[in-house]
DNA sequence: GTGAAAGCGCTAACAA
DNA sequence: TTGTTAGCGCTTTCAC
């Protein structure tokens, strides 16, 4: 059913290497064949097999897109982004999810490796060694992450927090929960890093958690027990999480506690009270990851992204 | 850097058949020679290429999974479900969003053709004569659509519209909303089905809609206006937007007006109050769409899955 | 049980 | 401008 390059060089009487060039390289051919061997190939309903072209060009014009949760409502406007972009390139995406286990991970990348022109890592879960090694097989893209030499698209994590401890500072709040997220995450990381030079506040830790509802859920008792008037949340989910948490010992969001989230995904949007969050771009990650990815040229490069704080109504003056 | 079935070959003092036989048909092989053959493989950190086992067998172990929105937050769970399913069967998945566009759509089929197995279609945008005719070149599973002849997955959806009417009409409503979704989409169809035949009930029916929160929060007015004491909204986004609709008129939920949605998004449970839905099974979908496509004896094969009405918050007696 | 050879669909020198 | 040839990495007869 479907016609090889063969089948068309047939049908038109020419070999088939003339057919290859009039795709690959269509300024070689004589305008006339040209156009004969196009119409042949419209005719068949001709394309070319993208993994044969591979063999022989190295190039496979698909790339990989791993990612821990495809559920997490963060990581799909990244996702469509990303396919979007390289969907414009020409290029087809294979989306993994490695349900944040490492193991997974390394071994999707593993068999990914020879089908793949590069990888884009969103949030990975693999030690930096052992990304720097599997680097060797196949150019990666690190979203989310830092590691040295290799190219990355970064958010600005840390300035968002500021803004967000900024904007709560701002509203009489002193002592602030910081919950974090998963072990090892960058993101975590950055956010520590931040409070731990806040002046003025008295900043409350509370971690490691999952990242999600669940996550929230769980320690919303711990937070609303150390006294603080705000939480700082590792994202949305977690944060809303901790508002229902909170809903269900009668602990009212602002109003006994304020709350900021990071992602600023949908449900965050549509919660009542809406979220008040910091904003990930994460539309704009998902395509710079593709171009960086792309642009083979731009070997290190690292790309950090502005995060903007978004004031809705989960946050307010604290009491007195 | 990256070995191939000559490299293991070489290192072993073998022929490349003797290599290959070891990973395609090991029985076949000295137990001898295929530990030497194992051992310099895992030390050369060899892995078959996929897609040169493709050109011969014919096989490529990947599939594709086209969607018309990756951000709708119905289809994450879907996809992260059908992807980890085809992992486990060893098939990496290739995900393409369509952007809701027949033509992409058309298009991301054709090129994908070649290098996959098959291709599940989710809620397809495409005629269903396009469809055949693509079908003949690649496998299709279909996800909520009915097409003759073609493996589907469907959900019941007139199933789950029948509970919750009768849910409602339980409650004391007799007036009743019916907000529809896109024109032609078939889960709107089948709503409309269920409600011709209802027997008792006084529907009013609104539509076409965006499929989105900002639909629903479009014919808020229009549906408060109407003297409905509750709604059937297509789908949980759309729910989620005539509650704010309606929260911003004045009008409480489920006080004045119950709300029931369908596809139980994670921002309709997070939501207050909490939404009253029809679940649909997507997890199960996923899964099954990439059984069905694997199990090449199943053809036309069509699996229904049930749905289930889960009342929580936004659902309660007609005010008299 | 293993090697030799052909071929999957395509591209890329090299000739003609 | 076009045909010939070789080969990408792998599998699969067919001999041995």
């Amino acid at each position: 059913m479907a016609s090889t390059i063969k089948d068309v060089a047939r049908a038109c009487g020419v070999h088939v290497s003339t057919v290859s060039r009039t795709f690959s390289a269509p300024h070689l051919v004589n305008p006339a064949t040209r156009s004969r061997v196009l119409a042949a190939a419209d005719d068949l309903g001709y394309r070319p097999n993208r993994a044969a072209r591979a063999l022989t060009t190295g190039r496979t014009f698909n790339m990989g897109l791993i990612v821990a949760d495809i559920s997490n409502p963060f990581f799909p406007p990244l996702i469509k982004a990303a396919q979007a972009q390289a969907r414009g390139r020409d290029y087809h995406v294979f989306v993994a999810d490695t349900d944040e286990d490492p193991r997974v991970e390394e071994e999707l990348i593993r068999t990914l490796t020879k089908q793949v022109d590069g990888v884009l890592l969103c949030s990975p879960r693999l030690s930096n060694k052992m990304i720097e090694r599997l680097a060797e097989d196949v150019p990666f893209v690190v979203v989310n992450r830092r590691i040295k030499g290799m190219p990355a698209v970064l958010m600005n994590v840390a300035q968002g927090a500021r803004l967000a401890l900024d904007h709560l500072a701002g509203l009489g709040h002193h002592r602030i929960a910081l919950v974090s997220g998963p072990i090892g995450s960058w993101t975590s990381n950055e956010m520590q890093g931040v409070a731990a030079e806040a002046a003025g506040l008295d900043l409350v830790f509370f971690g490691p958690n999952q990242p999600t509802e669940a996550g929230g859920l769980a320690v919303a008792p711990e937070v609303a027990a150390c006294g603080a008037t705000a939480v700082l949340a590792y994202n949305d989910l977690v944060a809303l999480g901790l508002i229902e948490g909170l809903a269900a010992m009668e602990i009212g969001v602002p109003d006994q506690i304020s709350v900021i989230g990071f992602d600023d995904i949908l449900p965050g949007r549509l919660n009542r009270p809406k979220l008040t969050t910091v904003a990930m771009p994460a539309v704009q990650a998902g395509r710079m990851a593709v171009d960086l990815l792309l642009q083979s040229g731009g070997e290190g490069a690292t790309v950090t992204l502005d995060t903007a704080l978004i004031v809705r109504e989960s946050t307010g003056r604290a009491q007195t």
